[in-house]
DNA sequence: CGCACAATGAACCATATGGTTAATTGCATG
DNA sequence: CATGCAATTAACCATATGGTTCATTGTGCG
């Protein structure tokens, strides 16, 4: 590896203080954004490396190798990302509004997590393989659609909701509206004009969407 | 590169015939399959020319390099999917019935061409930079957002859509549910269980999307 | 203190990878 | 049928890349 060196100006030799933690915190971290960035098979370990406090080789003393590496870094982005969902007290709204709040917090949260989002893609191109043999990130689905099909429920019985909602389908509709805004923003903005990118056009397409997700829900006749 | 030899059984030195046509055909075709599963970075120019009637060398004649093969491909990807969106003879339809048709149209395509929604993936995670550098990409948006603006203004004029569509959020949305559903369901299917993904499920999403894009157009007092 | 083991640094390695060089063959044209 | 250029083959190359080896240093513990 050709000028692989490592100076790190911080650091002289023969004195350093160990802290596993913080090394594999750094770590991760770092990799995160960098498999975020560039995918699997684009990010370059040398590159982890060089933006972390540590060396090459402790990459590989802490996670073996680099897809190791990334599935580590997966998990650990779902769990922060699950983490963050904060309860949203849904209960004391009538299930319209309960909807409404969702929805909106949904698509800012979205917003908020792009690198999430990328590693999602990224992972999509591997097709889920990885999460697939993640334990962890299979067993936490998040709560999100108890949520929606509880206030489901209570606005089929108000009678304001139509009554074939399927709380999955729901889930996946609001899902697919949030994530594309993020995933395909880029490529959206090239070919269409970045009219939907702006400020006000997110404002406005966050309308939009939870208009959409609403009226998508309500009996016909109410 | 060792052990890079290519014994190719049906070419012997000495004997070969000449057809430039075919050979770039023939590398675009493959490079589009092994870019579509395994990205840029993830592609190797290596296995696109094993899987090819010829040889690593005319790659790089023909192609100049891995990243402009790459642009290549998705411009040839570009300009097939907008060859194969037929004509829908909407026209004589009523706008709901229109709108219905177009929608449940682009669910299938998207899904027949998973290739191309695959390769936009990859592209948005290089942040759409090679498509903004073509212009044959950028210039031949798709006429699908005219013919939405022009059922939409039939249906604001006769008083059963609400007025104040906007044709390119309308298609935002229409592409957002439609193109999630083919980039995302891998994830999905792992965290959620497939039953979105089977035939049955895919009918029943359909259905779904179908209706909630024509009741986010529809008045609400009709 | 001194010992055992975890943590770290520096250099090193095998190979994969994108890309090139040099020579050869097909073929259209005069 | 010679000439010149496009198309093609086979071998080769520099370097990037993921990963490893070996020695050294920190630290908790008896």
């Amino acid at each position: 590896m050709t000028a692989e060196a490592k100076p790190k100006a911080s650091r002289q030799r023969g004195t350093w203080k160990q802290d596993p933690e913080a090394v594999k915190a750094d770590i991760l971290r770092v990799a995160r954004e960098e498999f975020a960035a560039h995918g699997l098979s684009g990010a370059r370990v040398q590159e982890i490396s060089s933006r972390t406090k540590t060396s090459k080789r402790m990459i590989f003393y802490y996670f073996k190798d680099k897809e190791n590496l990334y599935r580590e870094v997966l998990e650990q982005a779902y769990r922060d990302v699950r983490t963050g969902e904060k309860a949203l007290e849904l209960e004391n709204l009538d299930p319209v509004a309960a909807l409404r709040k969702l929805v909106a917090y949904t698509f800012d949260h979205h917003r908020a997590n792009e690198d999430f989002i990328r590693l999602v893609m990224i992972e999509n191109i591997h097709r889920g393989s990885h999460v697939a043999e993640s334990d962890t990130i299979r067993a936490g689905n998040s709560p999100v659609v108890e949520q929606l099909k509880e206030i489901s429920e209570r606005g089929m019985r108000q009678g304001i909701f139509r009554s074939d909602i399927n709380p999955l389908q729901l889930h996946w509709k609001i899902s697919a509206l949030c994530f594309f805004n993020v995933s395909n923003e880029s490529t959206f903005s090239v070919i269409f004009g970045n009219d939907i990118a702006t400020p006000e056009g997110q404002e406005a397409l966050k309308a939009d969407v939870v208009d959409t997700i609403v009226s998508s829900v309500l009996s016909v006749e109410s």
